[in-house]
DNA sequence: CAGAAGATTGCAAACCGCTTGCATCCTCAT
DNA sequence: ATGAGGATGCAAGCGGTTTGCAATCTTCTG
């Protein structure tokens, strides 16, 4: 719901420049440019909180693809480090563009009653993370971490 | 697999004498108490690490019961306080017994390679996770973290 | 600009973890 | 010992996700 420091904002130039840096990068990774993978990469970029699947097909609207090509095109981009995978426990993992180039990345708030979502800041844990690497000798560290509560529309007075 | 300190170590008192205080404990929460419940905790008891309803049924081993009662039974349990449920995002649930009463927790470094876990110290998130609900004006605030890496023995070197 | 190679899509079926309805069984208070 | 109600087993079902396959589309090449 708020992306924090206007410096940390870019709008993804990647994939908002018409067509060629798309196509360049898209290339790098020996992907085709098609009508499900635009239009889901516009979808996301249309929203400010990560999607399910389920929230994509419908955003989608007339362009209508098959849910399958939705999930194979997550994997593909989420690979590729386009789209950002998160899960809330919920059953249903979410996708959000990622927020720039490297590895920034922040963590949720999320309601459990209406299912909104508040961004927090940039993450804390990375030099935590790298300690708990070294001291137990572990390589290719990360974590998950997301916050869930009641909202205060949600809370009954 | 490494519990920290000694005193943090209580091995769950109430399931491990004979039957009075556990008949105590299932009996105020109107609970019976049966072979596949009392099968499934000493398989708990046993296990430093979470578990898998699948590994918990295959601990079982010639007590076979029905993986739709495991299923119950965790819930059950994890309403009452006895277990705990965690999510490594792979998928399947995993549960441990409570560390002991209270909202105590901790939580992991998993090896992506072999599943190895490694259980972290008690949590350090509480006093950052209260501010959050307060900034937000959220109740009820609670949160999920977990570490993942490649663990020594599986790098390749 | 046609042709070819190969990535991508749609469809349908399958998978997986998990839940649920129902008849039967078992535990426990009396 | 008995009855009430929780617990179990079985089988079906559910939601999210994956996969095999044939048809289609994008892009490279000549």
């Amino acid at each position: 719901m708020s992306r924090p420091c206007p410096q940390h904002q870019h709008p993804h130039r990647l994939i908002q420049q018409p067509l060629s840096d798309l196509t360049d990068k898209l290339r790098r990774g020996e992907l085709k440019i098609t009508a499900p993978r635009q239009a889901i990469l516009d979808v996301l970029r249309k929203h400010a909180s990560p999607l399910t699947i389920k929230e994509i097909h419908t955003s989608l609207g007339k362009m209508d693809c098959d849910l399958a090509t939705i999930y194979r095109n997550m994997h593909t981009l989420e690979r590729m480090g386009l789209v950002r995978r998160y899960d809330f426990g919920d059953g249903a993992a979410r996708f959000e563009l990622s927020p720039e180039e490297g590895d920034a990345h922040h963590h949720h708030l999320v309601c459990k009653q209406c299912a909104r979502i508040i961004e927090l800041d940039d993450c804390f844990l990375s030099e935590f993370q790298d300690q708990l690497a070294r001291r137990h000798g572990f390589t290719k560290i990360s974590h998950r971490m997301e916050f869930f509560g009641i909202c205060p529309t949600c809370r009954v007075p």
